[in-house]
RNA sequence: GCGGAAGUGGCGGAACUGGCAGACGCUCAGGACUUAGGAUCCUGUGGCCGAAAGGCCUUGUGGGUUCGACUCCCACCUUCCGCACCA
């Protein structure tokens, strides 16, 4: 036809958008007449622009939110700003711009994208974490747990990143480096510090992990198990030859090796080693090399790769057997894990047995693996295999398994020690000495110590005018209108807490907030969030697997110990999209090689850009950006762009072919052909969607459906005009969760109004779909020889009849014996000749 | 070192519980339409032999199980990720 459409994306996209917000289409409020659905992506920190990094996992989460609202769930689907953090500032210092500013700013240039891709959140529900709105209740929060003794000031060692000018948690240093400038090395402090005792649940955070099974992906489950890192065992005191008012312990999840024990090790930074020092005539050669030692720790990036140490000169008596065993500091023993001190059992623990051999100590084995005869003269490694105990006093002779707890129970018998477990997983260091953050609401008062803040005087609010300036202290020292206040409890001048709260608290129950975002009397309702929770999908990154993802988890425990939720996991199930790369690394701002989603827009329009995340790798693989296949996805919604527009035109025509087949005559051959692929394409499409999420074949299978029309050209020759409006209108509902403002066009452009955000998503005709002719593989002897289309069904004896008398088979089979045939029905044939 | 994932054409990737390897897309080649085509439509496109029919080879390597293996088992190689003195 002359006056054939094109496609033009951007006035489509634009039309539908302005309809859905006319509409509220995406507004989600409790509804008791249909199935609740709460999908989430995790929230964007604004640095700037969009890049198609970020999209990737709202194109994800935006085709599965489609598809449930389609399906008919009250799909919860909101998205907010995790607004405060560190590089406002830097922004600050860079370029004279308040972080408020720099932050907004952003926020506004990438809810711009968000709104150009036509994402279906509830924007009623949107919240940015810098605002005192929000951030008051990270303070109430905050105050809730220092009611309950979860909220704590100590002295501690704490990770100090020198580019951030502030402390780090645990969880955010990596390989000995600041998750943020991966080539700093973290560096260690003594300070006094706020905690959150996450370590309080450690055991739940373990146990639930069982609810979690099969929901999410089982390699985040092993790194929170390895953070967590529970080791159950024994501690052990060794008193101190010739003062036994002083002892060393141990801990240890051998304690059947512990007659092999040859020497004492102890952290170089044990608080008890001064005290074996002192009064000794060589006190000073030790403590030179003491402090040496200490040096090197005290910088955990160079960890030493050799292990060193030296003889304090001090002897302890091992407590079960009674023999003197030396004491040694030794560089490998982490003061931090167990009680900084272990027994040095070198012929069962490799670590313990470089260190013997390399300073002369004695190898014993006391433990002899299954079969064999070990000497600790001749011992090459160390061994760690469970066997029989040998020169073990008593417990000679018992297995290793039932040893570990009789000898745990002897010696909490003995008074010196007994059983205990120990976990990897430290408190939550939540201070940082930086401005952009929430203010930590306590007071120190010179009589009243450090005093909560009320709760009615919440917010702590932010002062805005404030000197940003990276100085090792928090900026919000220099503000004395800050600082200066006083006491809540004696009214006398006091000053407040200038430190603010690691940004991760913020992000630990942000979801919550989403189920009640304007409440100024709490969090949010209890009832809302027993409505909506738990989260039914959650999408985002891998980067998050221990550091947000294991905080919300103990923020969601903390909160249902306040008796705000009832549930014990927020998240019931977890996908981690893959990354956009660009040459072979993530996209990212800092490398130069991001693809802006805004140009990606604009260039071909966002349906486009939301086909390629989908189609062009697996979801939960990385994927590489590539122009040329972009192409090739906007050509794909070109052509079924061109195929209905050329069918409502000829409908146009004669308007009566728009009236369904329904209850026609019965389809001619060409026509169930056309629907059989068309149901079959749509079984596909919805076993993906609520199966594997497989979305690339599932766009393939689409692909492959619009060809088959294209193929049939000119199709109201094949088939009558009311058949192929249904195949038409099959097809658009199903391409409407990848390409939503499209698909909203072609229904209108098919004669329905209002587009498809809610539905319906059409259910496949098992019917339909079934093939009624299969092709039937003949193998001899498992090679293909041949192809016989029969009908469905088929006996086995008469399928291989029928490939029997093949003639091109029959061929292959002169002069040979069957010895055998093999069939699968509707499939294979194999003939098993000699 | 320990744990996990992966390895398939020129490229991205398909192949669900073992059953025609390479769906779909990109690239490239040829053709049609056209004043024109970098638009559109059609055809072809793993390698080798062959004019063709067809045959042989091919899923990191080597073995094994099976009528039949990308898929299962064993060993090895490579890449990526996580943990790494956790006692």
């Amino acid at each position: 036809m002359s006056d054939q459409v094109e496609y033009n994306p951007q006035a489509i996209e634009a039309k539908w958008q302005k309809e859905w917000e006319a509409r509220r289409t995406f507004e989600a409020d409790p509804d008791p007449g249909r199935p609740k659905y709460y999908l989430l992506e995790m929230l964007p920190y604004p640095s700037g622009t969009l890049h198609m990094g970020h999209m990737r996992n709202y194109a994800i989460g935006d085709a599965v939110a489609r598809f449930k609202f389609m399906r008919g769930f009250n799909v919860l689907h909101p998205l907010g700003w995790d607004s405060f953090g560190l590089p406002a500032e830097n922004a600050a210092l860079q370029h004279n711009i308040h972080p408020r500013e720099w932050t907004n700013s952003n926020i506004a240039q990438m809810k711009a994208v968000c709104r150009r891709f036509g994402f279906s959140y509830d924007w009623r529900r949107e919240i940015s974490t810098c605002e005192p709105e929000y951030y008051r209740w990270n303070q109430w929060f905050f105050l809730r747990m220092y009611e309950r003794g979860l909220a704590l000031r100590k002295r501690s060692k704490v990770n100090w990143c020198p580019q951030c000018q502030t402390v780090l948690a645990n969880e955010q240093v990596v390989d000995g480096c600041c998750w943020r400038h991966e080539d700093t090395p973290v560096e260690s402090k003594e300070l006094e510090q706020w905690f959150l005792r996450i370590t309080d649940y450690s055991d739940r955070l373990l146990e639930d992990m069982n609810q979690l099974e099969g929901g999410w992906p089982a390699r985040v489950l092993t790194m929170q198990r390895n953070w967590i890192g529970k080791s159950t065992g024994a501690r052990v005191r060794f008193p101190v030859a010739g003062d036994r008012s002083r002892s060393l312990e141990v801990f240890t999840t051998r304690i059947d090796t512990i007659y092999g024990a040859t020497a004492l090790l102890v952290a170089p930074d044990h608080p008890l080693l001064p005290g074996l020092f002192a009064g000794r005539p060589d006190r000073d050669v030790l403590e030179a090399s003491w402090n040496r030692m200490r040096r090197h720790i005290l910088r955990p990036a160079e960890l030493a790769a050799e292990k060193t140490g030296f003889d304090t000169g001090a002897l302890v008596e091992n407590p079960f057997s009674g023999e003197r065993l030396p004491v040694w500091v030794a560089n490998f023993v982490l003061s931090e894990y167990g009680t900084g001190a272990v027994m040095c059992v070198p012929a069962h623990d490799q670590r313990d047995f470089e260190f013997c051999r390399k300073y002369g100590l004695p190898v014993r084995v006391v433990v002899q693996p299954p079969g064999a005869t070990l000497r600790g003269e001749t011992l090459e490694a160390a061994t760690s295999e469970y066997g029989r105990l040998a020169d073990s006093g008593p417990y000679t002779g018992l297995a290793s398994e039932e040893a570990l707890g009789r000898m745990a129970a002897d010696a909490a018998k003995g008074g010196f020690g007994g059983p205990e477990t120990t976990y990897r997983l430290r408190d939550w260091g939540i201070s940082r000495q930086r401005y952009w953050g929430t203010p930590i609401p306590i007071v120190y008062c010179g009589s009243c110590g450090a005093v909560p803040v009320p709760d009615d005087h919440l917010p702590v609010l932010l002062p805005a005018a404030v000197a940003v300036a990276a100085g090792g202290r928090s900026p919000l020292a220099n503000v004395p209108e800050f600082v200066n206040t006083t006491c809540p409890k004696c009214a006398r001048p006091a000053r407040r807490e200038t430190d603010t709260m690691d940004t991760f608290v913020d992000s630990s129950w942000y979801f919550y907030r989403y189920t009640d975002p304007r409440n100024d009397r709490a969090p949010f309702d209890p009832a809302a969030a027993r409505h909506w929770f738990p989260i039914d999908q959650y999408i985002g990154g891998i980067e998050h697997a221990i550091l947000h993802l294991i905080y919300s988890r103990f923020f969601c425990k903390m909160m249902r110990d306040l008796g705000l939720v009832d549930h014990a996991e927020p998240v019931l199930r977890l996908f981690s999209q893959g990354m956009v790369l660009k040459g072979g690394v993530a996209m990212s701002k800092s490398r130069g090689n991001v693809v802006p989603a805004m140009d990606v827009a604009e260039r071909y329009g966002c349906d486009t850009g939301r086909v390629y995340m989908l189609f062009a790798a697996p979801p939960d693989k990385d994927l590489e950006w590539s122009d040329q296949s972009i192409e090739g996805c906007s050509r794909f919604l070109s052509r079924v762009f061109r195929l209905v527009d050329r069918h409502s035109r000829q409908s146009q025509a004669s308007p009566a072919n728009r009236s369904p087949a329904a209850g026609a005559s019965p389809y001619t051959d060409a026509e169930r052909a056309l629907l059989r692929k068309t149901h079959q394409t749509l079984r596909r499409v919805t076993d993906d969607f609520e199966g594997r999420w497989h979305f690339n074949p599932s766009l393939a299978a689409v692909m492959k459906l619009v060809n088959e029309f294209y193929g049939r050209e000119p199709l109201e020759e094949c088939a009558r005009a009311q058949v192929i409006q249904l195949c038409l209108e099959r097809l658009t509902q199903m391409l409407a969760p990848f390409a939503p403002h499209l698909a909203d066009e072609l229904w209108e452009m098919l004669g329905h109004l209002g587009g498809l955000a809610h539905g319906p998503w059409p259910a496949y005709d098992p019917e339909l779909a079934t093939e009624d002719e299969f092709q039937v593989v003949v193998q001899i002897n498992g090679r293909v020889r041949g192809h016989i289309v029969v009908e469905g069904g088929l006996a086995d004896q008469e399928l291989v009849r029928r490939a029997l008398a093949d003639p091109k088979v029959a061929s292959f089979l002169e002069g040979k014996q069957v010895m055998k045939t093999v069939v699968v029905p509707d499939k294979l044939v194999n003939i098993v000749v000699r």
